[in-house]
Formats: C-alpha cells, sequence, structure tokens
DNA sequence: GACGCTTCGTGACCAACATCACGTCCCAGC
DNA sequence: GCTGGGACGTGATGTTGGTCACGAAGCGTC
C-alpha cells in the first residue's frame, strides 16, 4: 500500500484523531476504485458492506422517486466518507450513490471495519461525531424546506456550502439543476432567483463559480420568509 | 434510587444491550424531573449537558421559524431519547423540545454519560445504531417533502406512526394540527386530505384514534405524486 | 347542564412554483 | 473553425396548497 494513502487517511476527519500506527493499519484494509462521471456506485436496497472513503473527485448521494425526478441529499468531496450506516446497523442502503465526476474511492469492508471499531474505540468516537455532525444538517435541511421558500432555501444552500469551504466563495462547481436537486425545487425557479441575487449585489458568478458579496443580506435571507 | 427506574431502563433500547449490573450503575446517575404539559424542556441553542430519556408522557421535538411557524422533526413516546447529540460532540441544542402532554424525563447529566460510554462500548454502538435508524429516518423525511405530495406525506406518516406500534392502528391521538406540523403543511389541507382517506375506505378515525382500513391502498399513494 | 377551549369542516381567494416551450450561449471535441 | 450537447434565460399557463374567515362539534371543568 502506498505511503500516499497513509498521509491522505490522516487527513481524513473519521481517522484524524488516530494514532499513526492505527492510520496505517487502516491504509492496509482499504483498495482503491475508480469510477467514471455518472456512474452509480451503489444502489438503494443493496445489502451494502463497505464504507467508502473520496479519495478524487465528488459523489452525490440521491433518491430517486419512481416517476423518475431526483433529492440531492448529499455531496461529498474528498475526504468524505459514506456507507458506515449499513455497516452499523445493517440495514439495505438507503440511498443511491452516482460520481459526478471521475473519481477514486477507498473501500473498506465490513469485518475489517467493525473489527477496527472495536479495537479503537476513538474510530467509535469520531463516527458518532461525524454521525450527530449529520444529522443535525439533515435536521436542519428538513427545517429549510418547510419554513422556507426557494430564494431562502438557496441563500441558506450557498452559505453553507461556502463556509465548508471556509470563504466567500465556492471551490467547486455547481449547476442550477444540481442546486435544484438539493433544495428541491424546479430548474427555472433556481434560475430566476440567482438572476435576482446577482442583480441584487449579493453574489456575483463566473463559470459555474459563485462569490457571495454581500454576506449580511444573504444570511438574512436565509432566515426569513417573504 | 427506586427499582423502578433500572426495570424500566433494561427495557429502554439504548441500555438493552447491557448487562444488569451496568443499568444499575445508569440508574444510579440519572434523577427524574417532571414537566407539565406544554412546558418546553429545552431551547434551541442552549449549551446544553443533559441527556434525557422519556420515562412517561410525550415531548415534541420542533423548529420554529422567526414568525412563529413550527416543524416538528419528531415525536416522542416512552422509552425513547434526546439530547445525545450535544453530549457528543459539544455543539449547542439544535432544535427545542416541547412536552405535548404531563411528562416525566430521567436526565443524566454529560460526564457521568461520557464516562460510562467510555467505559462500555457497547453503550457507543447502541449509540450508533441508533443514530444511524434517525439518519435514515431524516433522510426519509426530506425525500418525502421533496418528492410527495401533501396527500402522498401523510399517508407515509401513517404508515410508519402505526407500523412503530406494530399494527394497524396508531394508539397515541394525533391532531390534524400536529399532523400538519409533521409534515410541513397546513391544518386545513391535512383536514381536507384524510376526509378523502376516509371516504376512500382506506382508514376510520374516532376520537383522534386513527384506524387503517386498505393498507395497500395507503402504500400505493405513499409512493407516488399525483 | 352550561361555559370555554380546542379541534375540525369547508368555502373563497390568492401566491408561489412547477411545467412547457422555446431560444441563446458556452464550450469540447472533431 | 464548425458542430452538437449541456447549461442557462425567460415567457405563458396551470395547479397545489397556503391563508383567511367562519361555523359547528367535541370534551373537560366548574
Amino acid at each position: 500500500m502506498p505511503a500516499a494513502t497513509v498521509d491522505f487517511l490522516a487527513t481524513v476527519p473519521l481517522f484524524r484523531s488516530l494514532a499513526q500506527t492505527e492510520v496505517v493499519a487502516f491504509s492496509q484494509l482499504v483498495r482503491e476504485k475508480s469510477y467514471p462521471k455518472g456512474s452509480v456506485i451503489l444502489f438503494e436496497d443493496d445489502p451494502g458492506d463497505s464504507l467508502f472513503v473520496v479519495r478524487a473527485g465528488r459523489v452525490k448521494v440521491v433518491l430517486v422517486s419512481e416517476d423518475g425526478r431526483e433529492v440531492i441529499l448529499g455531496i461529498l468531496g474528498v475526504g468524505e466518507h459514506f456507507g458506515e450506516l449499513s455497516l452499523i446497523d445493517d440495514q439495505p442502503r438507503s440511498a443511491h450513490v452516482v460520481a459526478m465526476e471521475e473519481s477514486a474511492l477507498l473501500v473498506l469492508r465490513r469485518e475489517d471495519f467493525r473489527r477496527r471499531v472495536e479495537q479503537n474505540p476513538a474510530v467509535a468516537w469520531a463516527l458518532l461525531i461525524e454521525l450527530s455532525r449529520r444529522l443535525r444538517r439533515a435536521d436542519e435541511k428538513i427545517g429549510s424546506l418547510v419554513l422556507l421558500d426557494v430564494p431562502g432555501r438557496i441563500a441558506r444552500m450557498i452559505l453553507d456550502a461556502a463556509t465548508e469551504g471556509g470563504s466567500e466563495s465556492i471551490e467547486k462547481p455547481l449547476t442550477h439543476q444540481t442546486i435544484a436537486h438539493v433544495i428541491g425545487a424546479s430548474r427555472e425557479t433556481v434560475s430566476r432567483a440567482m438572476r435576482e441575487f446577482v442583480e441584487a449585489g449579493w453574489l456575483s458568478t463566473e463559470r459555474r463559480r459563485i462569490r457571495i458579496t454581500n454576506r449580511a443580506a444573504l444570511e438574512k435571507r436565509s432566515q426569513q420568509r417573504l
């Protein structure tokens, strides 16, 4: 296993709190797989026996209705992981995961994962923290779906996509269609609302990259329904 | 500490997997508090340093918008618990919790909780399972908010409130207003949709108690938008 | 049994969004 | 450079469901 994998794992939140030797142990249990853009990494209802860590690229976690409409539950970038739920509770996968770009993933199998977790409470604790974070975000999302109108939800989404990157701009490109799927709206409505934001001087866009130019206004907009 | 508390704790999922002596240890760390109907047990943004287990009664976890509209994130009955997130990640509480009826809660403080979790991996594992379950439910809820219309969301909510009770009827009374807050709709719309369900012979209601009379139809309705 | 309080039923009206239907623009690849 | 596909802009139109405004039942309480 290349040393690069060890170095990478050491930067992943889930493993960051571990001793170097522990990280090496994990690195020896993973194998790397790559997925072309658009490929389905896992299907809802699959039994599911692996944990995945994004090594390169970007994936989306989606639910799809019978008639084909989709909701994006989350977009995961380098260093983020998915698939742990099935390893914890033995339930089938609860959503599809699709590669948004050419991506590389580290795969860890259930038995290896469990053994390590049982032997190292620090991993269990890191997992608890991560699941807590996700649960808070999920609840927040439910709140915004019910309490906010579409522009409000867009404002909120942009704000937290930006704070994730840490700054005033969003590194990774986002299409209007993608935003629409994340916030539960139509592509057209997103287009119109974003134009208003740009005209109001709250943000600027160039080639799918969004920059916040008036954070305060966005924050205010993301808290009330007009 | 009364033996009744020990017996009760032994039935709570979170502690069920523990040895009797462990349960006794926990029972010695909790104290019981009671809350009148309508009282706020904890506020969003509080620092939060306790875990609560519902001993009697029923509480709701809610988000409230600036203009006073509310969403119910969850309704917790006897044996369920809340407040663990703040104990795990030290973040402030993410929602209000309000007693829906006169309720009694067992309270466990952060330090006691942490110490016990660290000494007993079984508790950590039970917590992971519980958080996984909640995360799945939250994602499902997000899906239903985006992909389903109001009648579809009602159908789904009724189905899983019923499977929770295990049968064809819902034990605890639910007002239309409460249902509306849970699924993110108005009281009036819920009234109208429920009347249709009753007229179609899919369910029957008497004194706030709902009985499912055509589960198949409800299931179908809960999967598509018309 | 009378009085409130909460819940529920229902109509009228209206706003926010979805949908449909195009046209334009941008860029990647041949 | 040209061409095709994906992303975006924008109008017209329709529908779901929110809001307002009542009145009528239930039900617990004195």
